[in-house]
DNA sequence: GTCTATAGCGCGATAGAC
DNA sequence: GTCTATCGCGCTATAGAC
């Protein structure tokens, strides 16, 4: 079975949706035809279009707060903490092609959770920097700014949502590999 | 003066708009608003909501096109015009933070130009991917997947304008040299 | 659990006074 | 060139039949 409940189709169904459009575009009854259903019985499912952005939003947010919590904490060096950084981001985002857009674009678009949505955004780049910060104070990056450094990977990072699908027989392992090389060393011969 | 034209003062504001909410988001009361007058005096000025979107979109993506042709037109080494392009979106960026978040964000909401403009978009990377490849070929850039470098390039200088309005008080010579660093020479000791 | 019907509101855009 | 007033439509969400 493709969906484990109703909702659930609801809500992927959505974030396929809001990628193409944004949230803002896209209508309720764009989302009820999607489904093969009317926009009334959504309503049997979920509270409102806003419930939908919500759910989509943070569960990510909070599986990337998750994992970042063990990658800051393990014994690693900070190169190896950034490679994990980055096999993160590649596997939340093949898992979740969609829903990485909603987090992208359309987090201003969240109400009551917009507060909590920027606190955990926040921390997560908090815990990024001082990863970059650690490998440079201990000389195992060169001695950069690491505001560029931070902004270039967490773009690229940020942008896999865009990318990863236009590669469909992809090997994860591999690419998550050839990113970190063109991330971490660089492209200059 | 600030703006040229009532009509360009329409076009700036709305950018700013745009940014923050996305096009969908931002209504003609909203831009109104923001300068003082009421919606339907907004049409003495333009043609529509959409006139405005197209003009934001289409003016830079003619800018980076016509900017492209040179670069890739010039004498210059590979990695020379590789820096060459980094500095083309530092420059077009810090003088139009807004437009660049619809530019990356909006387009697909362009109507009657939404055809050429993808015809633009494509040009612009496959000119900058003949430019990766030629440098591989010539050994000046290492031998790695030339479709993973042009992602990473191009998805952190598509995201400059979310993080060049937080540096206020940038010296743009100086950090378009340390963005080429970062991303040619890479972060690795 | 899905439907039809519709409430209540805000949208883009227009008409015409000043 | 800006205003008030308004048209026609589409939006989210609800009520109630089946």
């Amino acid at each position: 079975m493709k969906y484990e409940t109703r909702k659930d189709e609801i809500i992927q169904t959505s974030a396929i949706l809001f990628q193409k459009k944004g949230y803002s575009a896209v209508t309720m009854r764009d989302i009820a035809k999607s489904m093969g259903i009317k926009a009334a019985s959504l309503y049997n499912h979920i509270e409102s279009k806003q419930e939908i952005l919500s759910d989509i939003i943070m569960s990510l947010a909070e599986q990337f707060t998750e994992q970042m919590k063990i990658i800051k904490n393990s014994d690693d060096s900070s190169v190896d903490k950034l490679k994990n950084i980055v096999a993160l981001h590649v596997n939340i985002t093949s898992h979740n092609q969609f829903g990485m857009a909603s987090l992208n674009n359309d987090w201003m678009h969240l109400e009551v959770e917009l507060e909590c949505y920027l606190k955990l955004r926040k921390n997560y780049e908090n815990d990024f920097r001082n990863i970059i910060e650690k490998g440079i104070e201990d000389n195992e990056l060169v001695n950069g700014n690491p505001e560029v450094i931070l902004f270039s990977m967490l773009s690229t990072l940020r942008s896999l949502y865009l990318w990863l699908p236009k590669k469909e027989d992809l090997d994860i392992q591999k690419f998550t590999n050839e990113l970190s090389l063109v991330l971490i060393k660089g492209i200059n011969k």
